[in-house]
DNA sequence: GGTGCGATCGCCT
DNA sequence: GGCGATCGCACCG
């Protein structure tokens, strides 16, 4: 209580921020604490989740992009397994006006064809020749959210597997949170092919998303929009706000310690102008 | 911790 | 023919 009542200070919004940071890491259990870096994940549980249909994926790209964060991808492979992971790390392409978007300009080739399909639909492409990457179409011609980083939350081992299957023999064991914290990384881990683009998330038998009855749906106030990754060549577009995280969170990719700041900052504001301190 | 670089090939011009 | 919505590793501090 008392800490929410600070006047904006720098030397304490760096504690403060390190403080929100370490949080996460206990609820995932995975900080030090932990030596055997498995985690009974407080999000699994035997409650009965739901999956989304249709009119989930059916809202505007930035909105479906936030709307991902807390959501859970579900892959079941051949052998039943199911592999879930809590999605922490998104980014919104909206085509058209978009210059870092593949459909920028409403460009519409073979590859991004599922940019242009009804929201919902996967679109997975490859990248630097060895890599693929995951994204959903939203609403809005050829726009498509592009799924980043994930946090595992059941399967961690099958995942591993799998993400060793591409790495050097001998190389060290991957971290739980280092498993899915990157576009290529997360399809990797969840065997996510080539042959998934243009498959339906609402309907598929092998891959889906699901809400979490458990888990509290990511706040506005614990999403950090911050400029996307890889995107430097395409001018204003590169830094505009549509990378979006769930703050503090130790599975994604990249973070931005300023937007972080900022947002405490202006949150710090909020509170003071709340209590008539300012 | 951070930075720089090479790998590797499908897609688009 | 050039480049990319990436990653892992070597190297530095």
């Amino acid at each position: 209580m008392t800490t929410r009542k600070r006047k904006k200070s720098l030397p304490q919004a760096e504690s403060s921020s390190v403080q929100t940071h370490s949080e996460p890491l206990k609820r995932l259990g995975l900080s030090d604490t932990n030596p055997a870096g498995h985690l009974h994940s407080p999000y699994f549980s035997t409650r009965e989740s739901v999956r989304l249909s249709y009119s989930f994926f059916d809202q505007p790209c930035v909105d479906l992009a936030k709307a991902f964060l807390g959501k859970v991808l579900v892959r079941k492979l051949t052998d039943g397994t199911e592999l879930r992971g809590r999605v922490v790390e998104t980014e919104a392409y909206l085509g058209g006006e978009d210059k870092a978007s593949h459909s920028a300009g409403g460009k519409r080739t073979e590859r991004n064809t599922a940019m242009f399909m009804k929201p919902g639909t996967i679109y997975v492409y490859p990248i630097y020749g060895i890599y693929l990457c995951m994204n959903v179409s939203s609403q809005g011609e050829g726009a498509a959210v592009l799924l980043r980083s994930l946090e595992p939350l059941s399967g961690q081992d099958v995942m591993r597997g799998l993400r060793a299957a591409k790495r050097k023999a001998g190389a060290r064991i991957l971290k739980e949170k280092e498993l899915c914290n990157g576009p290529s990384k997360l399809c990797q881990a969840l065997d996510i092919q080539r042959c998934f683009d243009r498959r339906d998330l609402a309907t598929d038998s092998e891959v889906w998303l699901e809400g979490d009855p458990e888990a509290e749906t990511a706040s506005a106030g614990e999403v950090v929009s911050t400029s996307r990754i890889g995107v430097e060549s395409h001018g204003e577009w590169a830094t505009k706000p549509l990378r979006f995280y769930m703050r503090g969170h130790p599975c994604v990719s990249v973070l931005n310690r300023d937007a972080e700041r900022q947002m405490q900052s202006s949150t710090d504001l909020q509170i003071a102008e709340t209590d008539g301190t300012v």
